[in-house]
DNA sequence: CTTATTATCTGGTATATACCAGATGTTGAT
DNA sequence: ATCAACATCTGGTATATACCAGATAATAAG
């Protein structure tokens, strides 16, 4: 009984609080406010990128709000890409995007750390299975036909930012699977099978990720992702290499350089 | 008081209902299986493209809930893109996505109505304007250099999908503000000036809808998104055309076909 | 029939609270 | 020093509720 009625007390006495702080200098509201004055701290360089910010519960106390409140403002960080979380662990300061040519295989390792990152591959599953069926449609193979598939996971500074998934036309690189996958690809097939591609198809868009992945990642389920596919045929137009890429959203930004036909 | 008696009574027996619910059968979190069922009715094309979704308070009641819940599956889906959102008018079936080639300017309405969709432009802003220093400093003009800027916004299906900001070199088409810009922009450049870009560099990444952009496409701020960027320079490698792009996240699939140099 | 006003519906924001599960830190036994 | 057991911290999920503001529908006045 005691407990409840201390309950109205204080709802009512938050209740003008709030009504004080809405009606005042500020429209905007509270949990855009949180963001500006969370984002000016990370802009700041009041946390290192990838150190914790404070839990949840330290938050809403700083800001004289509830926990929920507070979550909206991090959710909202999270989808602009300053901050990301880690299960039940916290929040936690982004790193810079790197940039990233999905039209250029050669040296994803190379690439990244000309860019001052260091990074990381890992393999995670290789076998030889029959490509599924509206796949093999798709890039005008026999269906049942078998490829080589390949998951990799992707690291920049020691965090998961992709998962790989690859499928190769054993017709041209045989035996693939029994090489070291945890390198450059491309510069295994350049080298031991002559292999370039030529004509590369991309397909790039914003798509949240599924459980296994997201879970690979080190994410949660949902969390947006960025979806990115390439199609490689060799000068014949013959199928070489089908390339789903799965990334955290905010780890990357696409930079493609073209020449017209 | 007896309100406040009542709301613990009531509290601890929806409490009871709560751990009946999850400890049986499902583990998934409640707002997961919402989102799966509302999925699965759009799959099933209960609710057309575009047609509205019961409201919150409805789906609440429905599955036993309350609306904070509903909320939860209703943002899942958002950031899936499978709904999106018009402000204080309810939840509505996204519309699938449309292929989008940056890299041909040749013909957005046209490009797109090929894909069986109707497609509008509509000019928002042109005016003449000193390039601002970081961008004249990236793509190598003197700062101060003069240059058109196009504010644009594009409909598919009469839905605002994009704003477009464009900024144009005036040394290769004088006085080009005087057309109307309600159409591609690359036509009109080949027609009366000769001009064709060569070069082009892309960088596309996610990123959340400011509120300027937000609002003239008819979305919330903070929004997910996807930005698009694009350089073009004629064969002498001469500043021709920046433009960016502020795309709805679900609104297209971005399609590139490269070849190698 | 048209227009202005009003009531209602809808999402947007916010508080207060509870319990769970995984991650982490601490402590105590070996 | 190492490992197991336990306590604590953190985010994840959920209920109940309230009021606001913009959008829309209903209604009354012209």
């Amino acid at each position: 009984m005691l407990l409840c009625e201390n309950s109205i007390v204080k709802q009512s006495l938050t209740n003008v609080l709030r009504v004080n702080q809405l009606r005042s200098v500020e429209k905007r509201a509270l949990y855009l406010r949180i963001r500006d004055y969370l984002a000016a701290d990370i802009a700041a360089g009041k946390w290192a990128e990838n150190e914790k910010l404070p839990s949840e519960r330290q938050l809403s106390e700083q800001f004289n709000t509830t926990r929920v409140t507070a979550r909206q403002a991090l959710t909202q960080l999270e989808a602009e890409g300053l901050i990301f979380r880690s299960n039940r662990r916290g929040w936690f300061v982004t790193p810079p995007r790197i940039n990233y040519d999905p039209s250029r295989d050669m040296g994803f390792v190379r690439y990244v750390e000309d860019q001052g990152f260091s990074a990381r591959t890992q393999t995670l599953e290789k076998k030889l299975i029959e490509l599924p069926d509206h796949i093999a449609d798709e890039v005008g193979l026999d269906r049942g036909t078998p490829v080589y598939e390949i998951l990799r996971r992707r690291y920049i500074n020691d965090r998961p930012c992709l998962i790989e998934k690859i499928f190769l036309n054993p017709k041209h690189c045989p035996g693939v699977l029994q090489h070291s996958l945890d390198r450059s690809l491309w510069s295994l097939l350049k080298a031991e099978y002559d292999l370039v591609p030529v004509e590369r198809h991309l397909e790039i868009y914003p798509q949240t990720l599924e459980q296994p992945i997201a879970e690979a990642l080190d994410a949660n389920t949902g969390t947006s992702g960025l979806y990115i596919r390439r199609i490689c045929r060799d000068q014949n137009g013959d199928f070489l290499e089908l390339d789903e890429e799965f990334w955290l959203h905010n780890a990357l930004k696409v930079v493609v350089s073209v020449m017209p036909d």
